[in-house]
DNA sequence: GCAATGATTTACT
DNA sequence: GTAAATCATTGCC
């Protein structure tokens, strides 16, 4: 079951955030179908200064923020990392979820192709926002597509038992300030996928 | 027009 | 543990 517009379009991007945990991102490209659940998450709003469009500055870049939720926002960071997000709220306000791990489930012997691993090297496939980006062969040409299209989506998947959610600081953000401290990421207890523990 | 830098990963020492 | 890789975007001139 594809997950629907009404689902991003919530007014509480933490709470999205933590509900996307268990759940199952799926892309379609050249030909071949690769999916993982979602096992880390990180929420970033308008309001604090983690986040791109912080004070609801609007620039080329963030703009896809902008847009409903439901849709892909994927930018380019240190030069050569792309990172997946999930925009949520409705149009006009600028929140949105990082994938941030993923567990592979289906096309693991694509994306290790597209990774340039082995088996022996699992774990490496998708435990981190960039690497689950080039497992999944998503590309910055995949911002502003529609989660509700035929290339990405995401999908219902496990429940997730509130006591297995540990809620963190965000990573990478040292920049954000008193910011930086918000609990606003969530991952699942122990799972082996998750970034860093 | 130009310099600074980052929501990271990887390979070294 | 530390550092290099590497470039689009941003803010300021």
């Amino acid at each position: 079951m594809k997950l629907e517009a009404a689902f991003y379009q919530r007014n509480n991007v933490v709470k999205i955030a933590r509900e996307l945990l268990g759940k199952i991102l799926v892309t379609r490209v050249g030909g071949h179908i690769t999916s993982g659940m979602i096992v880390e998450t990180e929420a970033y709003s308008w309001k604090e200064r983690g986040c791109h469009a912080y004070g609801g500055r609007k620039t080329a870049r963030n703009s896809v923020m902008f847009m409903p939720g439901g849709y892909a926002y994927v930018y380019l960071c240190y030069g050569m990392h792309n990172m997946v997000n999930v925009v949520t709220n409705s149009e006009g306000v600028a929140e949105a979820v990082l994938i941030r791990a993923v567990e592979p489930i289906r096309g693991v012997d694509v994306m290790m192709e597209r990774r340039n691993t082995d088996a022996t090297n699992l774990r490496a496939l998708t435990s981190g926002p960039g690497k689950l980006a080039a497992a999944l062969g998503i590309s910055r040409d995949f911002n502003g597509k529609s989660l509700l299209g035929e290339e990405i989506w995401i999908e219902q998947g496990e429940k997730i038992l509130s006591r297995d959610i540990v809620a963190s600081a965000r990573i990478g953000i040292a920049y954000a300030l008193e910011d930086a401290k918000l609990p606003w990421r969530f991952y699942i207890r122990g799972h082996e996928f998750v970034s860093k523990i």
